[in-house]
DNA sequence: ATTGACAGATTGTCTGACAATCTTGGAAAA
DNA sequence: TTTTCCAAGATTGTCAGACAATCTGTCAAT
């Protein structure tokens, strides 16, 4: 059969435009935690029926990205500190799991992998658009729960990873040390890579709660 | 000021309605996994318009109890035995999580929730419908989680409970030994509250990984 | 100060329609 | 015979407009 190793074609339905368009806008700040949205405004803005803008509201809601109420409203989640330092220690133990399955994979498959998400992320670690960049981290991390080679690793991923797009917004605005990012990353990877439980773990917590609890300071 | 310890008085909308009678055909086997669902039937039978249809099965595809192919059509999920074992090993990952955090609680006040909850589900575990027995099960230990006070583990709850309605529905079925589900969950509760980590944690993997093993061997 | 009624705004749901896409069967071409 | 193409039917994706249900705020009445 030809063209086995080609990605699938598929163009976006208009509700995922309008999902990436709204993220976009939280990463970038447009959309700052706690803001109000409304149905009949959005779908004026971005040119869509109202029905198909809620169900791209209701799938950001179930990614935490925004926080509804019931004939109320829908606005920005604005984590708290705790809720970043939680969604860290989740990250650890997901994170952790993942490594157990990588390590258990006997041809080294997995891990290369890994390696080669690390390729990518590296080219697109220092892009100008800040959107870009935060998509390349998330699917670094995304690359590796892949390769882990759990599925349910993947369901739970768009959550995490809403959450994780959330707490990184201010982050995105305010810190600029786009060096001690990557030095956290390439630890991170050639701990994993090197198979060293011990030293992954290490790595890991690093890069999760110590990256984490950093974040929290600089907000404080 | 009256009325402080009331709980909200919060009705159903119409399309949680749909979400909790698919779920209860799917726990109880009146939809087989695999079968496919028609929006058009679905809302006919349901005596719903097709967008409330519509998005009942998009929260149901995101907990993965569905799945849905663009165009093509949404069918109920059969987790293969390696997504069973998958999700045991992040139950245990995540519940070894809520545990870290429940003893790290000095007032002992999130202990007290576990001991409430494990009453409550006490008084359900051998009710005649099954969707009672199932839901009670899954609230149990939904308050586990609440109880540890992690805002992210809450989040990503409802999909690992969607998984886990999935792949015990099968056991609903097939299995009865309704002694062993009380003995496991009592050895279980007990560890937790006698704040014995090591215990806690060699029950927390009996009751994940052990029953998910066991019920893999039973199925194949 | 509390209650009740009213108006405005927003979400929740319905109906009907059309566009986009998949599947299937058979006709046409090689 | 095998392959390719096309038309028909089915289902999902999206749209428009409408109405019902619910929240909020204001203002009069008690």
């Amino acid at each position: 059969m030809a063209g086995e190793n080609l990605s699938p074609a598929r163009s976006m339905s208009r509700k995922d435009g309008v999902v990436v368009e709204i993220r976009r806008a939280i990463v970038t700040g447009a959309l700052l935690p706690g803001q109000k949205l409304t149905e009949l405004d959005l779908a004026k803005n971005l040119e869509v029926s109202r029905q198909t803008v809620r169900e791209a509201l209701a799938q950001l809601t179930r990614e935490g990205l925004l926080v509804q109420e019931p004939y109320k409203g829908i606005h920005v989640a604005s984590p708290s500190a705790q809720d970043i330092m939680d969604l860290a220690l989740l990250r650890e133990s997901l994170d952790l799991l993942a490594l157990d399955q990588l390590l258990k994979d006997p041809t080294g498959e997995a891990l290369q992998h890994v390696a080669a998400a690390w390729e990518t992320f590296k080219h697109l670690e220092n892009d100008d658009d800040p959107l870009v960049r935060h998509q390349a981290h998330i699917a670094f991390h995304h690359a590796i729960w892949l390769a882990s080679g759990s599925s349910t690793l993947l369901h739970v991923a768009p959550v995490v990873e809403g959450l994780m797009t959330v707490a990184l917004a201010r982050d995105l605005q305010l810190r600029q040390d786009p060096q001690r990012e990557h030095s956290i990353h390439e630890k991170y990877v050639e701990a994993i890579l090197s198979g060293d439980h011990a030293r992954a773990t290490a790595a890991i917590h690093d890069h999760t709660v110590g990256s984490a609890s950093e974040l929290v300071h600089m907000l404080g």
